[in-house]
DNA sequence: TTGTAAGCGTTATCAT
DNA sequence: ATGATAACGCTTACAA
């Protein structure tokens, strides 16, 4: 543990016996050499074992050479995919990440991005409670750092990777409709804090009046109620009349399946459920689930690619919203017709039909 | 977009009339000031917007107030938690945490280790193919930079923070034996780039031959096997004598349920199936995984905790293992005695016995 | 082709 | 109490 000293450009030089600029220029391939000095300094430097000092470098330059990033938090694989494709880009450009999350709270938000302005981050990418109102948001932009958003609907003078909630949401509630639901539900977690869950919201109440169904009943709950199955099956005893729900992520489409059964409810005969997001987990199941397929890894791709472009002084447009597709499974099907508004928990089961589109109800 | 030149404290200085050492004391309350230039020097800095260049300061204080963090990818919710649990305690210490994905490949590890010191990070918190072979963190560990491993068991002069992946697999072969099982398998996938899934088979060996089972049949597959059904299922019926699997994690877990299903073979009825890491998901399945429950997130908090200690000049020991516990789960029961070499596929069910530990085989 | 020196933003030392 | 000034490790004019 003999903590070694570090080793500089100036040690190099030194060792090679020339000045530091003829070192620099050696080990950059930055300008001219003859072929006797760039012999002794890459010999010099390989014995020393020198590196750059990526902070001596970055003082220099004004470059750091580092992204910063911060979401929401990493144990929601949803982010931790978006995460992964980020990298995953910005692996082979020379760029780091540095990583924060806020769990879910605006002011960390705000803390973290005047964190990452401090380290001179050159570039952000970056999930946030609500980026319309962060201050240190609004000076990085200020400063003309390039900023990608990831998962929020485009904002003024912002670029960002999503996927349209609305239009995804309202996919949701036509299926509902197709098959004659009426009476249903989104769940949802963290709905204050997550634009996303709001909007997907929005698009299925939406479509839900165009297609004449009632609003559907939003049921929010907390972190308690979404890991604990008994919790969140006392909140959804509340709606019996309910025959289809749609969830704002496939973990809490899980959940609710775990607590119908606590209730001896039957999905999807008893009830329905629509998932988001598509994790893979949702395609093994016994009971695939039904949800709408989304990218977070193509998504942290196109942010990240965004931010290369920029970095590299291109100009970029906002892109049009990535992909999604409704993913049929085996939790959605035809409502119970004996499920009236207290006749839950018939005993009779009903035939496990494939999901087949009905004519809407007006 | 004005790009607003970088506000440093030589400007706020001049601004506050005061020289620029005088500013730094007075923003780091690290000197004598009097009320009168402390008042005007936190005003222009205020006025100016002024914040401080961790660059600046981690070239004079040689600290850069950032952690570096390696995991092979953070698609595997079980490192995004890690580093979820690290980032947690790292939150309120004032590091940053600089992260990079090895995606399993041993070059890439020692890559990225040598970009993270070449960022100068105070200390490292990783996870790698073979930190052992790393000639990047062996030199690391030269320089005397702190370093907290995770999930790895412990290794010549490191720290780190684990489960004792052997131990527990000797527990799920314990519980095999107990039901009666005697062909079983280990499902790995990467275990040639794993030494956990490597542990974890030699404790699973191991202990099957102290119970008198036959020697476990090593099923090895590659990614396509492990998110293709249908593939997964064709190799798993190249092994039809088997009872009962010990799957590396629990994503393998829930996908060779699935591809047993394909095959026609009920679980736990003709193949029990027992997981590893405890994933939030399997508790809610309809058929709830048996599984060994650890926390990534501890881990991660563990060895971030470490790091801090040891940052703080503080010297750290190695730790115990974390705590690992067996789940009992609806995917392990006793084998179905019709199912012999190739009596599988029995259409009569098994009784569905709560899992009854027996006496040993011998 | 090469070396000297200035400057990037900060803090610590040392006079004043 | 205050302010020059010298580092920190690097690149890039500019001179030689």
């Amino acid at each position: 543990m003999s903590k070694t000293t570090n080793i500089t450009i100036k040690d190099v030089a030194q060792s090679a016996g020339c000045g530091v600029a003829t070192a620099s220029r050696v080990l950059n391939n930055s300008g001219p050499a003859s072929a006797d000095v760039r012999e002794r300094v890459e010999r010099a430097a390989r014995e020393l074992g020198f590196s750059f000092s990526a902070i001596g470098r970055a003082l220099q330059s004004r470059r750091s050479m580092t992204v910063g990033c911060l979401v929401p938090s990493l144990a929601n694989p949803v982010f931790a995919e978006a995460v992964q494709g980020v990298q995953a880009v910005l692996l082979g450009s020379g760029y780091q990440m540095l990583i924060s999350c806020s769990n879910y709270d605006a002011a960390a938000d705000d803390a973290a991005i005047e964190m990452l302005l401090a380290k001179k981050t050159d570039a952000l990418v970056t999930t946030m409670v609500d980026p319309d109102r962060s201050p240190a948001l609004r000076l990085a932009k200020k400063r003309g750092i390039p900023i990608s958003l990831m998962f929020h609907d485009p904002l003024d003078g912002f670029i960002t990777s999503y996927v349209d909630n609305f239009e995804a949401a309202k996919e949701v509630a036509r299926q509902f409709a197709g098959l004659g639901h009426r009476r249903t539900g989104f769940l949802a977690l963290r709905f204050s804090t997550s634009d996303r869950s709001r909007n997907r919201y929005a698009g299925f109440h939406s479509e839900c009046r165009t297609r004449g169904l009632p609003d559907p009943v939003l049921i929010e709950i907390g972190e308690a109620e979404a890991n604990q199955p008994d919790l969140l099956a006392a909140i959804l005893a509340q709606h019996p009349a309910l025959t289809a729900i749609f969830a704002s992520n496939d973990f809490l489409a899980i959940a609710v399946q775990k607590a119908a059964r606590l209730l001896g409810w039957r999905v999807p005969q008893d009830l329905s459920v629509v998932g988001f997001d598509g994790i893979e987990i949702g395609r093994l199941l016994e009971k695939p689930l039904a949800t709408i397929e989304t990218s977070p890894e193509a998504m942290g791709r196109q942010a990240a690619s965004s931010l290369l472009t920029m970095l590299q002084g291109g100009d970029t447009v906002q892109l049009p919203a990535l992909p999604f597709a409704f993913r049929a499974g085996a939790t959605l099907a035809l409502p119970n017709p004996e499920n009236g508004d207290d006749g839950r928990g018939a005993t009779r089961p009903s035939p496990d039909l494939p999901a087949e589109p009905h004519a809407q109800q007006g």
